[in-house]
Parts: C-alpha cells; structure tokens; sequence
DNA sequence: CTGGTTGCAAAATTTTTGCACACTC
DNA sequence: GAGTGTGCAAAAATTTTGCAACCAG
C-alpha cells in the first residue's frame, strides 16, 4: 500500500527536520513500527528487531521520541504494558482488533461538534479527546 | 451530591453481591476511590490511606477486583503509571481536567451511531470503543 | 468454623539512567 | 571534529506472588 510508504519517509524526514540525527537504531525501530500496524510494546518491538543489534534501552528512548514528536502514539491497552502505535501528524482514531492486534486508522475525526456540546455541560474547557475503537478485523470474523 | 453516596453504596453492594467478602480493606479502598472524582494511581491510594493500614498489595488487589467487577476503570495517562477511576456501572465516557485531574462522567454516549459507520467503512466487527475528553475544568481555568 | 483475604517481603516486570564508546552530520 | 546517540549493565519504579496469619460470613 503506498500510503504506508509515504508515511514511514515522512516519519523519518520529520526525525530529521526536528534535529535529531537519523541513526541506524532509529531509523530500524521506526520502520520496524510503521511497517507493523499494530499496536506493539518495547519489547516486541526489541524481540521483533531481534539480531539487528538495537538494544532495549534504545527502543525505549526512540519511542518516546516518536511520541514526543507525534509520530506515534501510546494506546491504552489496560492492564498490560504500554503500547505503541505508528501514526500519522494528523488527528485521528484507531480501530484495534481485539484479537491479532491489528490496527486501522479512521481518516477523519467524528468528534469535532461534540466538543461544544461537552464544554456546555461540564463548563470544561475542552482541548482534545481520545477515541479507540474495539472489535473483530475481518480476518478474525471466523 | 447524593449521586457519588448512592453510587458508592451500591459498589459495596455488587462486591458483596458477587461473593466477594466486604474487608476493611477492600471497603476502605472503594470508599476512598469513590469520593475522589479523580483519577489515581495504586500509590496515590496506599499514600491518600496513609495510616489506615492497608498494604499496598491489597490496594492493587482491589483495584484489579473493581475494574473485572466493571466498578472501576483504567484510564490512559499515558507514560504514566497505571491510573483508576471510580464509575457506575453503564457505558460512559469520562472528562478528565489536564491540570489538577479531577474526572467528571458524562451520562450519556454519544457515540453508539457511529458504530455502524465504523464497521462499514473498516469491515471490522465493533463492540465497543473508549472516548475520553481532555481540558481545564471550570476551576482551572483561571 | 472455613475459605477467602490480608500483610509482608521477596520476586518479577517494566522503564530509566550513567557512562564510555561509536556514529551522524 | 563535535556532540548527539548507543549499548550495556545497574538502578529505579511498578506490579505480582507465596505464604502464614486473620477475619467476614
């Protein structure tokens, strides 16, 4: 799928635009990230990577960087490890598979009108929201 | 308010009504959690008990038995430790102050509608998803 | 009473850090 | 070459567990 492509340049491009040098152990964790799909801990991440020499440490330090930048995300997989996620700059909402893991992403946020309507009833200020979508991929309908 | 007394009232009802014995401990834990109308970590909870003499181990015991009991949730700050919150027992979605944490439950989803949209679009089968809201609330907000 | 529950302390897990060396720009 | 980034191993932080004693029902 090309848009995946573009997306993991861009993420790398945007590592770089921001400073930060584009060395080996980054450059394989994110495209190791953004190839994937799913949401994946460190250390799937590090057992994924596997003989390719990045250590654990760095896969830690990378993703925070990644999350930092907006270029990935953590999801609340609750009562487990901490997730990540590749995600493109823009908002938007994932769809996860409660079974293999996989992950989808919706192009366009629902949510916007509903903003307002939330600020009227709790005099919140609002500035964002997070919305994950849980169920069954097709592949994992039976 | 009379809603927060009902609604820990009727937590220590399901524990008991579930078979699970109602210990100083655990009644401690859920009185506490339920009068916080914030989200908090295990720690924050063994420290806000301080001399009451509950262990740590048993805070995090009754904090996993009130989320599989639906009476308690996770929610994601993430990079953070895990947190928790008091709720009722129906679907709902949280607001939760970006500044001092307090939650406020909003007692309606807004979302069902867009299940069905979700599942045309991506061919996953929903069921369920997780929204939350993030700002200032009225007290924050200067 | 009796079995579920607790506290404690130890273990397991997950994440962060210090430092000498390596690599990107 | 300069200074950021890395690996390693140790430390910190968080969560789970084994077990004898305890207590709610």
């Amino acid at each position: 799928m090309q848009m995946n492509r573009n997306t993991l340049t861009n993420a790398l491009r945007q590592v770089q635009a921001r400073g930060y040098k584009l060395t080996q152990p980054r450059r394989l964790v994110v495209e190791t990230l953004y190839r994937l799909h799913r949401a994946v801990t460190a250390s799937d991440l590090y057992r994924l990577l596997g003989r390719r020499g990045v250590s654990l440490a760095s896969v830690y330090r990378t993703l925070d960087l990644l999350v930092e930048l907006g270029l990935a995300e953590t999801v609340a997989h609750p009562g487990d490890e901490q997730h990540f996620l590749a995600c493109s700059l823009d908002h938007h909402h994932h769809v996860l598979c409660d079974r293999c893991g996989l992950v989808t992403e919706l192009e366009e946020c629902l949510l916007g009108p509903f903003e307002a309507l939330v600020e009227e009833r709790t005099k919140f200020a609002i500035d964002g929201h997070a919305l994950e979508f849980h169920g069954r991929c097709a592949g994992c309908q039976v």
